[in-house]
DNA sequence: CGCTGCCTTGACACGCCTCAACGAGCGTGG
DNA sequence: CCACGCTCGTTGAGGCGTGTCAAGGCAGCG
């Protein structure tokens, strides 16, 4: 199985072999998570930079009255801190709720790379921007789209996403959470996630169970949401480098 | 008056007045934005990079019905487009219903800052990390947060921003934003804006009037919010190195 | 076997939206 | 100078989307 971070990269620039090399060495030592613990918390100071490797993990934000927001999903491929060293202490917190595996990269290992690897450290900030990109398209699906379409954009994002680090098929992908999960995520009661995933279900956008989603019709479900994947500034690996 | 950019930095990075003068020296070129204009717009490539220097701009996206979502306010020392460089096309537009005046700085100069000015560049990439932690904050407050301490919230943000680049005294600001603004910023309607509004006069926390926002008891309007700073990443001028 | 977590359902309440109308302020042109 | 049209803020009435509370079903697991 290929390594997802490369796969992910190739999307955001032009790697040699010898890049691909350092990479595949960076991520040899797996760590798994167990479910329903955190990798980082608010308020800390991480000594070392976390990757998902394999499962899932979110940023999450606990508000005093116990409330929850998921502001992201780390998917494999996908950095939890990478920033860290520049801004200090966390401002949140990052947990697995279904577990995953990742790998510890000690901050001298980034530091070699922007030294020696200048074409690694810009595709490590170009994921960077990426993230950013993806905040704001779910602010704009908070803000302006009805629950059954918010959700069927989250789906469409995630596939897509997933299908770059070669963790779905054309039409499926695995799915570990929670109906409370996607609420916390989406800022919905869960009472009405459920009533707007069966609703999904009756037009027949999207399966999901057994912890996996299947979308009978990938395009129907993308006019549907409105997604437009441009947000994820995927350069097709035959495409003229940017 | 003092340069917005370099005292936004400041709380980013430790500078040098060598760093200083090259700072005041790039924002020289003042260029005036009319009302209703766009700086940037979606889907284009910008030669050079934009800097806010007075008044506000906004990141926004418009749907294909129409709706608009803005995604966050360019304040004095807010860099609209930074990262151009590494990702190609906008996927947003930038911005200003209410006029603002900018500068806009070759990318050469920016490849020149990061050659030979790597303490600005490393707060010129703290000041990205910090647009994305409000981002994060955006989404909290949308997901989590009842429309008027979502409102009360941005407020808060506004001013301590604003405090910053000294664009607002101990409690109050200028704000030429309308409710519309405001509605298309929190994802509500006008006319919930509106009573929104009306209700938090009504409780003496906040007082806008004549495109001015004043702010009776600072304290009580952060409790209210629940507004926590941490998320700004704001070194005190006196703390000790990051 | 009886937990416990998760999904599901029903009834009801409320926040927020839409539509529609009106008023205040202000620039413009007759 | 006033009439006009524009934008923006304000109000009212009514409806829908979504939240809350509460209860029951089902599966996994010790």
């Amino acid at each position: 199985m290929l390594n997802p971070l490369i796969m992910k990269l190739e999307h955001g620039a032009r790697l040699t072999d010898a890049d691909r090399a350092v990479l595949e060495k960076i991520c040899r030592k797996n760590r798994q998570i167990p479910p329903c613990a955190d990798i980082i918390t608010e308020g800390t100071k991480p000594a070392n930079v976390h990757l998902v490797m394999d499962g899932f993990a979110c940023r999450y934000k606990l508000l005093p009255d116990g409330k929850r927001q998921i502001m992201a999903f780390l998917v494999p491929g996908d950095f939890c801190d990478l920033h860290v060293a520049i801004l200090g202490e966390m401002d949140h917190s990052i947990g697995t709720p279904w577990g995953c595996s990742i790998v510890e990269i000690p901050k001298e290992t980034i530091d070699e790379l922007s030294r020696d690897h200048p074409r690694i450290m810009r595709a490590l900030w170009w994921a960077t921007l990426v993230d950013e990109g993806t905040l704001r398209s779910w602010l704009v699906n908070m803000g302006q789209r009805p629950a059954d379409r918010q959700m069927a954009h989250l789906v469409c994002e995630l596939l897509v996403r997933l299908q770059t680090v070669g963790c779905a098929d054309a039409d499926s992908f695995e799915f570990p959470l929670s109906q409370t999960d996607i609420a916390d995520t989406l800022g919905l009661s869960v009472v009405h996630v459920n009533r707007t995933l069966q609703d999904l279900r009756g037009q027949s956008l999207i399966v999901w169970k057994q912890k996996r989603i299947h979308i009978p019709d990938v395009r129907r479900l993308m006019v549907f949401a409105g997604f437009n994947p441009k947000y994820l500034h995927l350069r097709q690996l035959g495409d003229t480098p940017s």
